[in-house]
RNA sequence: GGGCUCGUAGUGUAGUGGUUAUCACGCCUCCCUGUCACGGAGGAGACCGCCGGUUCAAGUCCGGUCGAGCCCGCCA
């Protein structure tokens, strides 16, 4: 590829190299023109010299944001000349040739000052936002974090596997996305909340080991820590008990931590168990700040939240999973759930990872036994029908040789805003949505033909 | 479903119910050979989100609406 990087130009004294990229600002002073030009690795400054020059005409005609295509030999700049403000401050390039691969309009607003402008119009403008450092940083430091899962869950023997987005609707929880399904009239696929199902499939399955990073999909109201499409890191793992999960997460946080953000300090390491009776008691919340400096910018208080009861009671005073379904018990209470007694003290072998206060992730060890996911659903008072129909596919699985397994999942774009010490989960992804999950920059969504909606097999009301 | 905050040139803002709506950046023209937040001179750009009401008079007060954000509910 016929271009060299910015940011390497710092060590390229003397040589010849071409420049691809933006232009950031133009100081011109009459007979010598600057243009800081940059790309994705950094900006450095070009100088244009004076005179009637043909090239220096084609600098004067340079705007914010043209791109450019700029060849020149790199030199290194006077002792005064020097900017220690910018890796690249100790040269320039003394250009030779110009092209203007492309004209720009006036941005809507100016890139170095996208940290000042309005949400709403960086979201409109997305493709200018990128552009500033702080957007650029969070999606590349999203890249590195994604890029160290993968790599360090390959060494640990998972395998990575994508699950259906098309697929059945679950009985309770979030509200789910619905998909007209155009050859069956009258039916839909529903978007998936999470991966949960299809993973404890995998399992059963012989996979052992299992990740992904999943895109899920949850009809709800937004917060400035939730969208309605975010990103899991989901795994799951046969033949391990609840701290086989937790140890080998905390491993891959630290990790994290550690090889991308080495200016941080993590608090505690192994990272604190706080039960959930104590959590409500000390806190009032299962996702506790415990942060020692809450000013500290480099401070990351990770801790597990342990023991969550089973069971809660309903308003109408029937009791409900606090999780999901498919959460087993604490293997001390195993056979208290299949007897069904003492509900309200069953303690489920489920656990939540916290940071800053920020739930970053949760997960348990599963059911693998029909008979326990049974009693779960009995003891929630699912007539027989209904569970045959919405988890009989589960039940019938887990007959076939289901191995014990249990997994988690994090919430990736929680746990980036937090290392990237950002306000809101939407500065840490490239397209997000608005707080009533609309996309202002595609205008999505939107009206359909009546065309498709014909063959969706839907009615309007 | 509910509560709260905000909406003024391209961007960020100032603006006691009273004349021609403030400032900075950006933009345009001209000048300038070492700037890097370049500098200098000049210029254009707003009908104050929208609709209605109160008033002699509304950017300002009231109601509604649209849009953005925060929070509660919700998020197995």
């Amino acid at each position: 590829m016929n271009r060299d990087w910015i940011i390497d130009t710092a060590s390229q004294v003397g040589k010849t190299v071409t420049i691809k990229g933006w232009v950031q600002t133009r100081r011109d002073h009459g007979k010598l023109i600057f243009i800081d030009v940059r790309d994705r690795s950094g900006i450095i400054q070009a100088v244009f010299w004076g005179g009637n020059s043909e090239l220096f005409e084609q600098a004067t005609a340079l705007r914010s944001e043209f791109v450019v295509c700029l060849t020149g030999k790199i030199q290194s700049r006077g002792e005064k000349q020097i900017n220690p403000d910018v890796p690249t401050g100790t040269v320039e390039l003394a250009v030779e040739t110009l092209e203007i691969l492309n004209e720009a309009e006036t941005p809507a607003f100016e890139i170095e000052k996208a940290a000042e402008t309005n949400e709403e119009t960086r979201m409109k403008y997305r493709y200018l936002d990128m552009r500033s450092d702080r957007m650029r940083n969070n999606i590349e430091k999203r890249h590195q974090i994604v890029k160290l899962i993968r790599d360090e869950l390959d060494t640990q023997k998972f395998w990575e596997i994508e699950t259906p987005y098309l697929t059945k609707g679950t009985p309770e929880g979030a509200r789910e996305f619905i998909v007209p399904a155009r050859l069956q009239p009258g039916k839909f696929f529903v978007l998936p909340q999470a991966p949960q199902q299809f993973k404890q499939l995998l399992m059963v399955g012989g996979v052992e080991r299992y990740f992904q990073i999943a895109r899920c999909f949850r009809d709800e109201d937004t917060r400035g820590d939730r969208q309605a499409e975010f990103t899991q890191v989901d795994m799951e793992m046969s033949f391990v008990e609840q701290e086989d999960v937790m140890q080998l997460n905390e491993t891959l946080l630290i990790k994290i931590v550690e090889t991308l953000y080495p200016e941080k300090r993590i608090q505690t390491v192994p990272f604190p168990r706080i039960s959930y009776a104590d959590a409500m008691e000390k806190y009032g919340k299962d996702s506790p700040d415990i942060r020692e400096d809450k000013d500290d910018k480099n401070l990351l208080a990770f801790c597990w939240i342990v023991d969550f009861p089973m069971f809660e009671k309903t308003d109408t005073g029937s009791w409900t999973f606090t999780h999901n379904p498919f959460s087993a018990a604490m293997p001390e209470y195993r056979q208290q759930l299949r007897d069904k007694k003492d509900i309200g003290d069953i303690i489920a072998a489920q656990y939540d990872i916290v940071l800053n206060g920020y739930e970053i992730g949760g997960g348990s060890i599963r059911n693998h036994r029909a008979e326990d996911l049974t009693a779960v659903l009995e003891i929630m008072d699912t007539s027989p029908e209904k569970i045959e129909s919405d988890f009989g596919h589960m039940l019938k699985a887990f007959k076939f040789g289901a191995p014990p397994h249990g997994g988690i999942a994090w919430g990736l774009e929680r746990l980036v805003m937090l290392l990237q010490g950002e306000p809101s989960i939407r500065d840490v992804m490239a397209f997000p949505k608005t707080g009533d999950s609309r996309d202002i920059l595609m205008d999505a969504p939107s009206v359909l033909s009546d065309k498709a909606i014909k063959e969706a097999g839907i009615k309007i009301l």
